[in-house]
DNA sequence: CGAGAAGTTGAGCGGCATCAATTGTAGTGG
DNA sequence: CCACTACAATTGATGCCGCTCAACTTCTCG
């Protein structure tokens, strides 16, 4: 139960509250190991949890009628997700799979509505939150109207090196391609072609899921010459304040 | 200073909040009288108010370092904006300019941000109203993905007649072809030739920026078969309960 | 070791962007 | 009030990026 606790304050919607509310809200959590390709609620489920990932990836879809899906997001450790739900519409708004084998804690809407109710400092860290996501989003679509599908990879591996900080910058791709090209909203085939173009054009080695860059400043160039931000993204400093550049 | 007052009770974030509070809020409040092309703010900006448009209509948009940009939305009476700046990164993260003249009330972040504070009402308020821009962000990159250029002007239009609710549907574009094609990620002559099949496949009519359709069923066909959600989309429902379709 | 999925590579095609020319429209000043 | 100008909107020609379909290779796991 603790490493639950543990797990939770960690998540951005209780990361700077105090311990005794985080333990409230934790005293009707469960947590369960999943398999990759469990659907945890689909599109239109009633929604009665919200969730916190411990371990594992989980994929946020849609699936039009004629069957292609597009992937909202991926999550990761500490990332949390249902939890946009405290208002009227009680439906989950996109579906959700587990895309590599983990651990997810389920905690139900109820609790967190009701505390919102009483509590403006969760209320604020909630608001906080969806704030941050918003602008991610935000930032996605940006990326989707200006960046070639190239870019958007060398802007995913780059933000991948500002985060997990090694020098030289090697990147561990977190999930397999077929996801990752998803996720960027590309066909696995224009994935494959794009990462090999990448390669010729920067210093750039591959082998499986593992990338060696030399340095990141000649990606940069390349990749966020189509973006509004510059390099490296404000936006991710805000969880590094020890970014690899100023 | 009353029509401020009225305008501002119609806000999302301030529409079921008490009467003292919104007068208290709108103290210092101004209004502006602005032309087409006036920019309010730059990306970047040190954000020191929040707007509301009284009349007239704002583009929100993003520049590349080579120029191009792209348009996150485009605002209209009683749309806020600015009001996702209460947290630490206090520069506007894009910019503003009058798409079409008209008069926008600002007011000073500072007060907001203190009455979050003291005020769970408020708090609440703001989150609702930032959950549902989040979901309509997340909307509007599930189109990009799944929907052809024809398709996004097909589900505009279909949005658009909705929330006119005249019968038999005639549409007003809100605002001009070019801003329109900019907002739905396309290029102007894009949206030329896109409008121009739709009138061929469906039946409709087009005279400068009126657009008449004799029914929507066709066109929704046709075009919510790329999109997760059924017409008429749930999302705008909540706005308009007297929907024209059940 | 074998089956099935992930990943890569090739060929061909279509949608959208780009460049360019023309027409339509609205705003400005003499 | 009209002529002029600037920009919005349309239409045509062309090219490229990314999608689709298909074959093949590599990887993963029972």
């Amino acid at each position: 139960m603790d490493d639950i606790i543990n797990i939770l304050s960690k998540a951005s919607i209780f990361e700077k509250l105090e311990p005794q509310i985080i333990n409230k809200l934790s005293e009707r959590a469960h947590q369960n190991m999943h398999k990759k390709g469990k659907i945890l609620f689909i599109y239109g489920d009633i929604a009665e949890h919200y969730y916190v990932v411990k371990s594992g990836h989980v994929k946020l879809f849609r699936e039009t009628l004629d069957g292609t899906q597009a992937v909202l997001n991926v999550l990761s450790q500490g990332d949390i997700f249902g939890h946009n739900l405290l208002f009227e519409k009680n439906t989950y708004p996109y579906s959700a799979e587990i895309a590599e084998a983990g651990t997810i804690i389920s905690l139900p809407l109820s609790d967190l509505r009701e505390e919102t109710h009483k509590n403006n400092d969760i209320t604020l860290s909630i608001l906080r939150t969806i704030t941050h996501q918003l602008e991610q989003t935000e930032r996605e679509l940006e990326r989707r109207s200006t960046q070639s599908a190239t870019q958007r990879i060398g802007c995913f591996l780059l933000r991948q090196a500002i985060q997990q900080k090694t020098n030289p910058p090697t990147i561990r791709l977190p999930y397999d391609k077929m996801l990752l090209a998803a996720f960027l909203g590309m066909q696995p085939e224009t994935f494959s072609r794009a990462l090999s173009r990448l390669k010729k054009k920067n210093k750039i080695r591959i082998e499986g899921s593992y990338i060696h860059l030399e340095t990141l400043d000649q990606l940069s160039i390349y990749t966020c010459s189509s973006c509004s931000g510059k390099f490296p993204c404000e936006d991710l400093m805000r969880n590094n304040p020890n970014g690899i550049k100023e």
